[in-house]
DNA sequence: ACTTATATGTGACACAAATCATTTTTAACT
DNA sequence: AGTTAAAAATGATTTGTGTCACATATAAGT
């Protein structure tokens, strides 16, 4: 099998093609190369092209007009950003910047159009797609105006390790390249909180910090407080 | 011209569909009343219908653990809620309630899952409504954790003026049933702080408060202060 | 490896917003 | 219209989080 299909597939979006659709568009993708804390594309900008990622990582972030950074998610190998333009014909809603060095397919709004309109049945994965997004922004909105800090950051840690976490004998380390800096702005805080907040946690003994390692020890403990 | 089709096309949801499309929705619609302050359908109910709103005034919103509400939108005539599931295929993915009487038109899940398989172009429709909600939650995410409270009052007023209010000669009335309790839960803060920022706006003379009219005296220094 | 730059930890303080308590006002009901 | 219930205003107080300043640690570059 070709190896780009099988990568395909396990992206969010195209998960549910057929393997006929996935060839098609493995024959649109265009390979494009990030250096670390390089910037793809502006918010605003005039949308060319929607991303998958081949392997890096990626954040998606927003700003305020004084320049405060939001970020709205963070993607790993098969995810897949910059695609709403691709939807709704709009600029770029946000920003997207490379964590680290990265390798991204992309895939051009006119050829995707062009696919989108040749295959009926692909509008409604896409429209399912988007819906779930829609559930989940809504969540994410509900816990950024009623929850607060140590119960954000539990949430957000839960959700990573889920995503990004990797076994070990102490507990799930969570090697991201995430910075104090980056925490705080997937939760909405200021750094010296984003710290303060981490330190307490393991004090309590629910996690270990080493410099950016963060090693998970009491999982159960940390979503109650995710919950609370 | 069916008046019912008229109103259809008013909406968000059904606003680039057809005669021919509009016409064949239009079929599909079921009337029902709410009396006010009665919930239409909770968080997590399986998902029967979605609605369009006939007339009246609907909210959607979602509660925190410990029972604290956020408001995610307040819809009047031609408003659609309860979308979401139709297209995903999951539960309601918030509560809605009736703030005043109201008369709703709801079309089953399966009636317009029907219409859109039988309607290529619909789905194309459906998808560029939902990149553009996509958008304006993420839009609303930042603010919430980017924007202090007066900031987000101000936005909130700017945002509702704009869809609900009436010119008068003393400035732009805002004549929603809306409580402070109810602008607390737009904004994520406490009924008490929705007060004061209120009053302050309007000791500022950004506004006048008379119970729950609001007016708005000066729309540029407002938005000044939604932008800040 | 050494130097420089950048990120992180931490204390002191300021300030915004929540909470609590109470009064006053407004709306709802019969 | 009068009574009761609910909502809103308002003051006092507490708490959480931001900001500032600086020390320390870590990473990056030569």
């Amino acid at each position: 099998m070709d190896p780009k299909i099988e990568h395909l597939r396990k992206t969010s979006i195209f998960a549910e093609f057929s393997d006929a659709e996935l060839d098609e568009v493995s024959r649109l993708i265009v390979e494009r190369r990030f250096k670390h804390d390089t910037v793809i594309f502006h918010e605003s900008d005039p949308s060319y092209a929607f991303y998958v990622i081949k392997e890096g990582r990626i954040k998606v972030y927003k700003l305020s007009e004084d320049g405060r950074e939001l970020i709205i998610g963070i993607f790993g190998n098969g995810g897949v950003f910059g695609d709403v333009p691709v939807f709704d014909g709009g600029p770029y809603p946000a920003s997207a910047a490379a964590m680290i060095d990265s390798v991204v397919w992309s895939i051009s709004r006119t050829d995707f159009e062009k696919l989108v309109k040749n295959h009926a049945d692909i509008s409604l994965k896409l429209i399912r797609v988007l819906g779930r997004r829609l559930r989940q922004a809504h969540n994410v909105l509900r816990d950024m105006a009623l929850k607060n800090v140590p119960q954000r950051l539990a949430t957000l840690l839960i959700k990573f390790i889920d995503e990004y976490g990797t076994h070990t004998d102490e507990g799930i380390l969570l090697e991201l390249p995430l910075s104090r800096q980056n925490i705080a702005e997937l939760i909405g805080v200021s750094r010296e909180t984003a710290t303060r907040e981490l330190s307490k946690f393991a004090k309590a003994g629910l996690l270990k910090v080493d410099g950016r390692r963060i090693t998970i020890i009491d999982r159960d403990k940390l979503s109650i407080w995710s919950a609370k």
